[in-house]
DNA sequence: GTCGGTAGTTGAACACGTTCAAGAAGGGCG
DNA sequence: CGCCCTTCTTGAACGTGTTCAACTACCGAC
């Protein structure tokens, strides 16, 4: 309905626009103070003054305050990636590279539990640039979901030829389940977050590995045909 | 209907006081215009203005516009169940009871599409009284499980002892994931919401009959223990 | 050097959700 | 009726995210 104009994001411009160096000030002033305060309670007001710049001065870079949740979207999907490296580079069965990688990305959000659980709403609204879903987004996305294809390509596991090409985004899928859960979890160092994982971890293995039996190939074939339906 | 029998003890029931008809004004105006014009769009000034009250007065009876949504709820809730009574009636087998009870949810949503999907980010936020899994919505949410526990309790289907108690509950998840589908669904008229429902619930039923299965008892337990486990 | 255009910066102004001190309306009781 | 207490109602005022017309800094062209 209401089409946002085109925001100049500047895709592959030169980062050495002169502007760049405020940029990343205020972004860095922003998470900061989230993480010191929490987002509602972080004014643009604040984060300007804290920066040291004018309020419409924030609004030149990023869109809204919104917007500024986006850029820790992608900053924390660098240090997922970052953090799930020594995983992959150990690990050889398909079970303990999917947990490795699991418990990495939950490693990289737990400091900012806190505030993340507070605005994760505005990643759930579908007319949000922000959803996890949305085109705006399908950088940082494509990245997460390459990087459960990176836990099946270097893993030993044999995979159901069909199934092979949906199963990075379904286990991103389960990701985004994971951190559904872990936003609402309030037990102590979100140590059921970690149950979570490492109870349906092995669910996840032995499915995929039944997938491939005969009697089942009728039910993995329907599953897959769903899910290629439902696909956006 | 606007008669009231001789009220000598008000004690501790407020649906007889004095502004009940206020409430009822606001919270139908508000109504209203979420459907006119959707929810960001529609000011808590004309709320006010439309019902002929003070910005103020809508205060006192919603704790924030955000408590209008959980009046939302509640009334769509009492929708879901009035629309399935047909088909508990009707349907004895478990996967017709199941896939009419979802249906009727979505029917029930439906004219809402449009100004639900920007509010239900609201619904996401955990430390939000309007979260499905607060305390605060605990009154819907049972009632939106004991519909599916009637799903259960009416069909034919025998199941797993152990899985049973669980299943109501379970099945609620399910419709929330449905309509989490369904408030990211652009098809037109909602259609792959249907799609997936259609698909979904031979698989769910499948599941349920599968799970009786002796092989399987090891996978059902493990399963049902890390649902207990990770419950709240 | 200066001119002109782009990139960057400013802060007052706007609309919104929300709060609150003050008042009005009702009803029980003498 | 007059009094008091609770319930309800008011609208101005506050802090917020956001916008925008005006302004400044920079840099290449001549």
């Amino acid at each position: 309905m209401t089409e946002q104009p085109a925001q100049t994001t500047t895709a592959g411009d030169p980062a050495t626009a002169r502007g760049e160096q405020t940029r990343q000030l205020i972004r860095d002033t922003a998470m900061r103070l989230f993480r010191e305060r929490g987002y509602a309670q972080t004014t643009m007001r604040a984060i300007a003054q804290e920066a040291g710049v004018a309020v419409g001065n924030a609004y030149y870079y990023f869109g809204s305050k919104d917007h500024l949740i986006q850029e820790f979207y992608a900053q924390s999907q660098v240090e997922h990636r970052a953090a799930a490296q020594p995983v992959l580079d150990r690990e050889e069965a398909f079970g303990p590279r999917l947990a490795g990688v699991l418990h990495a990305g939950i490693d990289v959000l737990t400091p900012s539990h806190g505030f993340a659980a507070t605005f994760f709403k505005t990643a759930a609204e579908p007319t949000s640039p922000l959803s996890p879903f949305s085109a705006e987004s399908s950088g940082p996305r494509q990245a997460a979901i390459d990087l459960f294809g990176e836990v099946l390509t270097g893993s030993t596991a044999k995979v159901d030829a069909e199934l092979r090409p949906q199963l990075p985004e379904l286990l991103w899928l389960a990701y985004m389940g994971v951190i559904l859960y872990w936003v609402h979890d309030r037990s102590p160092g979100q140590t059921k977050t970690r149950q979570l994982i490492d109870g349906a971890v092995p669910l996840i293995d032995r499915l995929v590995v039944l997938s491939r039996l005969r009697v089942l190939r009728p039910v993995t074939r329907q599953v897959l045909d769903l899910i290629r339906t439902l696909r956006h």
